[in-house]
DNA sequence: CTTAGGG
DNA sequence: CCCTAAG
């Protein structure tokens, strides 16, 4: 609604037009938000939506009678019901602690008797660690387990060993100063633990069995194979242990046609809140849409990418790793580690990249490409020593009066942006992409000692590898990268007082800033007319279509306690002070949100906080004294303007409360000016 | 998630 | 800018 009325308040001579609060539903959230949008996603929402999932491809093929009454009585101790939606739903408090499995920190029960789903095809996983036991020969089940062990792997890589750590967490663990946090991921990641078991092992589920089962996130963008044992008509049940634990499958042949998620936690928010907190530690972290990590939190913290979507079942995502085959013991969960292993000490840690002891000895020179040792284990498995890795070519702009020091961080930015907005790893073999996921590495002809130097590595971003249609056929599910592809748009004001603002610059895309002979995946056509703030520090990775050819070695000074890092300062501009005066003029304060949507929707740098922040700023600059004011000056007009709207609006807003206080209608006001009047 | 306010 | 309590 576009209300063309000004209603003069007869205050300071300017009008305020009324800006009824934006409805919840239509509101969009910030960019700034945008990162919780993706998240990590416990193994037990996981398998929630793979339930979801499960269900409604068994619909077509079952005239199910499932419901979310049609409990299962032998597990109604758990706390999550999964219902035919997929949705998990919080069960009562005193359902739990009941039972046989009440030190498992979550049950999932699968059933399901229809289906025609056969596992897929890289079932073969290679076992060594751990047992395997079957009650069955089923060779399928064998493949089961093998997946399941896979995404055990998988998660673990990715990760890290979680199921020990929440075991045992060490007291520093414990006692770190971010135990919050860390708790709340402990705690989440116990939630998110899961148990496959079948009816038949219930009594075998002790406190000794701690169960916990981790499904990568992949698993549901991918239609994971490990759907396929739910499928499965009469499945036998199947167990394998590992660290200790035992993963157990199974599906009841007596059960519905629904998976059931259950789990010992009480209330939803238990289940969820830690993870938000986690979320929103991450996203603080990483700084909105950029990629940090935290060395001190690397054990509890998730990078993005890895993290999922936590309502993959429900929205459009573009994230998605690829899921492949873990036969790697590769412990590291996160591209990004590794690179922060190379740049902390100059190679990685046998404990951050792989269980190889031999690490980087020799004194290569920094390379910008991939180097890759390999060597062969008599355990077959092929050892890595990455000493850097690639990134996709980065499109850079920067106003030339920028400093060198933000030149380096944009370009820090700029790698942060494309590997926060999700990436793959591609691999490079003598030269020639390895596209072909499901090969091994024998296949490939990686696991020879003389392909040393054959092969490397390259962070590209996710959109390459998504499918177009994701990215491409939904607008409104736009994916991150192509985001990250668009400038930063000058905030676009509905009146003439910014004029300044259009003043800024017209920012064209010669493509020649870098060079690159490269098509880029994305049209220019529509960036080239956007505006760009002089001071905005253009920040435009481009993704390359083909191959990542542009190499940018990894920073090597970047320490460990240096990583957690604030977000680079950014001085508002006089446009940008100008446009949030004018909102706030117009929205008052104590509305920066829409505030933010109003003027600021577009620069994805600004948060409603940060516009909040500056306001704060601004009325004490325009308080104090011209001579003790710093940085760039503040045009006295502006100044002025602010302290008019922030004594009105704190007056307004001092009415609005004496109101509610005292009760409407008590408390009179007696400028009826001020008041603003209701519009519809 | 937003707002508000201290650091 | 960060952090976080409070709603």
């Amino acid at each position: 609604m576009v209300l063309k009325k000004r209603v003069d308040y007869g205050f300071n001579g300017f009008r305020v037009p009324i800006i009824p609060k934006a409805p919840r539903s239509v509101r969009r959230r910030g960019p700034f938000n945008k990162a919780t949008e993706d998240g990590r996603v416990c193994a037990i929402e996981l398998l929630a939506s793979l339930a979801g999932q499960l269900l409604q491809e068994s619909e077509s093929s079952a005239s199910s009678n499932a419901s979310e009454g049609n409990r299962q009585p032998a597990f109604s101790q758990g706390v999550i019901e999964q219902d035919r939606q997929g949705e998990v739903k919080p069960l009562k408090k005193e359902e739990i602690h009941q039972g046989s499995c009440a030190e498992s920190t979550f049950k999932t029960e699968v059933g399901s008797q229809n289906s025609s789903q056969k596992p897929l095809p890289h079932a073969k996983t290679d076992f060594s660690q751990g047992h395997v036991s079957v009650n069955n020969d089923s060779d399928i089940w064998e493949k089961v387990q093998a997946d399941v062990k896979s995404e055990i792997f998988k998660w673990d890589n990715k990760f890290g060993n979680y199921s020990n750590r929440l075991v045992e967490p060490s007291e520093k663990f414990r006692e770190s100063s971010d135990c919050k946090m860390k708790n709340g991921f402990k705690q989440e990641m116990k939630a998110g633990s899961s148990c496959f078991r079948g009816s038949n092992l219930a009594d075998k589920c002790s406190l000794k069995d701690h169960i916990e089962l981790y499904v990568s996130p992949t698993l549901i963008n991918s239609k994971s194979n490990i759907k396929s044992p739910f499928h499965r008509k009469s499945s036998p049940s199947a167990s394998f242990s590992r660290h200790g634990n035992v993963v157990k499958l199974g599906s009841r042949d007596d059960d519905e046609n629904f998976l059931r998620c259950k789990r010992v936690c009480t209330k939803s928010k238990a289940f969820r809140s830690p993870r938000r907190i986690a979320h929103r530690r991450i996203r603080n972290l990483m700084s909105s849409k950029y990629w940090k990590t935290a060395p001190k939190l690397k054990d509890c913290e998730l990078s993005r990418s890895d993290l999922g979507v936590p309502h993959y079942h429900k929205r459009k995502t573009c994230y998605g790793f690829e899921r492949s085959q873990h036969n790697t013991i590769i412990k590291k969960r996160k591209i990004v580690d590794r690179v922060s292993g190379v740049t902390s000490d100059g190679g990685f840690s046998s404990e951050s990249v792989s269980n190889s002891p031999q690490k980087g000895t020799d004194g290569d020179k920094p390379s910008s490409s991939a180097k890759l040792h390999l060597a062969k284990a008599k355990d077959s498995h092929v050892k890595f020593s990455i000493k850097s890795i690639r990134i996709p070519e980065l499109y850079i702009e920067v106003p030339e009066t920028a400093t060198v020091g933000s030149l380096k961080r944009t370009i820090m930015e700029a790698v942060m942006a494309i590997l926060g907005g999700g990436a793959h790893v591609g691999v490079l073999h003598h030269g020639k992409k390895v596209r072909d996921d499901n090969r091994t590495l024998v296949q490939t002809g990686i696991s020879c000692n003389e392909n040393l130097d054959t092969l490397s590595f390259m962070l590209e971003p996710v959109s390459l590898q998504v499918s177009p249609t994701v990215c491409v056929g939904d607008p409104s599910s736009q994916c991150e990268t192509s985001q990250l592809t668009r400038p930063i748009e000058t905030p676009a004001l509905d009146s003439g007082i910014t004029d300044t603002l259009h003043d800024s610059p017209l920012v064209t895309y010669p493509g020649n800033l870098i060079e690159s002979n490269h098509e880029s995946t994305y049209s220019l056509a529509d960036t080239t007319i956007d505006k760009i703030t002089p001071d905005s520090r253009a920040l435009v990775p481009v993704p390359d279509s083909t191959e990542a050819l542009a190499v940018v070695p990894v920073s090597q000074k970047i320490k460990r306690s240096e990583f957690v890092q604030r977000r680079t300062r950014r001085p508002f501009s006089v446009s940008e002070v100008e446009a949030l005066v004018h909102a706030v003029e117009e929205l008052g304060t104590g509305r920066w949100r829409d505030v933010k949507l109003r003027a600021f929707e577009n620069a994805d740098h600004r948060t409603y906080v940060d516009l909040k922040d500056k306001w704060k700023t601004l009325v004490h600059t325009a308080t104090i004294s011209p001579q003790q004011r710093r940085g760039e000056p503040v045009p006295q007009e502006l100044l002025d303007r602010v302290l008019a709207a922030h004594a009105f609006w704190s007056q307004h807003q001092a009415k609005q409360h004496g109101k509610h206080q005292a009760g409407s209608g008590t408390l009179k006001i007696t400028e009826a000016s001020a008041e603003r009047p209701c519009v519809c």
